[in-house]
DNA sequence: CTTTCATATGAATATATTATCATATGTTCA
DNA sequence: TGAACATATGATAATATATTCATATGAAAG
């Protein structure tokens, strides 16, 4: 059993932290912040979503691209377009618990 | 009574989206995620943060000033030194949801 | 009152991030 | 099969951000 060298704070390792942040940054975004507010009201697809929150289609689509790979959303093929839903349910208590720090 | 204008999804204006997108921010950096997670063992000076995250001294200052402007931390100085502490209790709850979505 | 220790800050550089533009991919339907 | 529609993607330029270095401020102790 190999001795853990990695810097360390309490129980996070170095590799955690790094994972945490970028987590962070798809919140740090106010146009990713947009897209899973709005998808709080369910399923849409692009041009939904870049007609909510007006902004055009490839600025979305970089977006949620990356909202993808963090698996905060997910995506579904229907006919000529793609459905995008929220992944994650601790995307509500995030946003919730941001919300609560700013009203106070 | 103004009628109301901005942008807005939902119940949440454009001026407070930009304000989440902001309050994210700050977990978005791994600096500033190990001086969070490091306060939450408690108050802490400058020197002691330096050495338990291995950071130097300005890039750290740096940081506890964002951290201190966006009010989820608080500082006290006591002789020559400054100790910091978590102001807001919604610090605990943010990191450990972002946590729980990376440990899934 | 000057030296030392602790922290803060401004400027500069390096790096990361985002929106835009142009274009590619993929689907449907005539 | 080729328009028309929906979405994705690569490159670029503009902007934002973080770290470093040098130095300033501020407290305490001799």
């Amino acid at each position: 059993m190999a001795v853990k060298n990695d810097y360390m704070i309490r129980d996070l390792r170095e590799e955690e932290l790094l994972e945490l942040a970028d987590l962070f940054k798809m919140f740090a975004d106010s146009t990713r912040i947009k897209i899973l507010y709005d998808l709080f009201d369910g399923e849409k697809n692009v041009t939904e979503i870049c007609e909510d929150i007006e902004m055009n289609q490839s600025a979305v689509s970089h977006q949620l691209k990356a909202l993808k790979t963090a698996k905060l959303i997910k995506s579904r093929r229907e006919g000529k377009s793609i459905k995008y839903s929220l992944d994650d349910d601790h995307v509500k208590t995030i946003i919730a618990m941001g919300k609560e720090h700013i009203e106070e």
